[in-house]
RNA sequence: GCCCAGAUAGCUCAGUCGGUAGAGCAGAGGACUGAAAAUCCUCGUGUCGCUGGUUCGAUUCCGGCUCUGGGCA
């Protein structure tokens, strides 16, 4: 008997955070945030962060779970979010797991495994350094000898992923284009629902300019003010998250806010872009546009209700 | 009113020694299996302001007009 599981989610601003709470509140569910910037404390203005008033007693977890300095990854995301899941179910309610982040949704909804030794640090440093040394193209010719395929997957421009590869490679002693297909075969341990949440692009989009606006009025500047102030640098992964580095910028003088402000913009736009390209390859997911339902967020919940059928009884 | 400089893709601009044009940005699509709010890839036809003239042929040269900057009165 697989253990049921609602995902909840969709691209950047288009209402996961209050209509997860709803949901939850009507079939006795708890939420686990998939979500790699507001795992951590203080990231709250620019991440849009629920707050303890919107939370409305519901349980969150994955929210303000780190200090921005502390690491976190899809690795450690999983297994979180895998242990919570259970502990949701052990008090008799639903797991649902909202949050923008897709890589993340995807790794506990078909349980993909992580090599163990993978926080080997050390190869990872070295091979960077060497694709300072001889460029990038250098470090796809060394991918394309211990792993061919990959090498074709990965643009030799993709340095990340390229250096991940070989990475894997030296750790595991076989091609990470093996693992990625044994992974990519499995069927997943819950029977869930995913539900991504869709809507007009211009509408999207003027909601995220809108969005920012209002960030800004929050005090967004004073937030990142005072996280420097705190001591955390602005290399953290956390404190380059959109709205943060671009305020980092500002403060240093490197432009204006009204220019900073736009640049939240419009990298939050090709975030949100993203996000959907990523939900669009995803099988076994159910679009919900707004369109259709009037933008009236209790018509989509009983939508949602009507849905989840048996997994809910 | 006069002088000068502009007017080309949604925006900023390049260019065509006369043979109907191309970059950046925006925008769109895609990839992604331990940085993912990250990283990377692909996609450029538009009355070349309007109107006459020269020419086989004008977005390009010449005239006029309109508009926008700047300057002089």
């Amino acid at each position: 008997m697989k253990e049921p599981l609602i995902v909840l989610t969709g691209p950047t601003a288009s209402g996961k955070t209050e209509l997860s709470v709803e949901l939850a509140k009507k079939i006795g569910g708890e939420i686990i945030s998939a979500d790699s910037i507001q795992v951590y404390k203080y990231i709250n203005v620019g991440s849009a962060k629920v707050s303890y008033d919107e939370m409305q007693g519901i349980p969150h977890y994955l929210i303000d779970e780190l200090y921005p300095d502390e690491e976190f990854n899809i690795c450690i995301f999983k297994n979180m979010a895998k242990n919570y899941a259970k502990t949701i179910r052990s008090h008799g309610n639903i797991p649902i797991v909202a949050g923008g982040t897709g890589f993340y949704i995807q790794s506990l909804l078909y349980d993909v495994t992580f090599d163990e030794e993978g926080n080997n640090t050390s190869i990872r440093s070295e091979l960077e350094e060497e694709c300072k040394k001889h460029g990038s193209l250098h470090m796809h010719e060394i991918l394309k000898e211990v792993d061919l395929e990959s090498a074709n997957n990965i643009h030799a421009n993709n340095v990340k992923r390229v250096i991940r590869a070989i990475e894997f490679y030296r750790i595991n002693g076989y091609p990470i284009s093996k693992h990625n297909e044994t992974e990519s075969k499995k069927t997943s341990p819950y029977d869930f629902r995913y539900y991504v949440l869709n809507m007009d692009r211009n509408i999207l989009y003027d909601r995220i300019n809108k969005r920012v606006d209002l960030m800004i009025e929050q005090g967004l500047v004073e937030e990142v003010e005072n996280l420097l102030k705190m001591g955390y640098s602005k290399d953290l992964v956390s404190m380059q998250g959109i709205g943060y580095k671009e305020i980092i910028q500002h403060l240093l003088g490197n432009n204006t806010l009204q220019e900073a402000v736009d640049n939240i913009k419009l990298n939050t736009r090709h975030f949100a872009k993203r996000q959907l390209t990523w939900f669009r390859r995803e099988k076994e997911v159910t679009w919900i546009d707004y369109e259709k339902f009037d933008f009236d967020k209790e018509r989509v919940l009983n939508f949602i209700m009507g849905n989840l059928g048996e997994i809910i009884s």
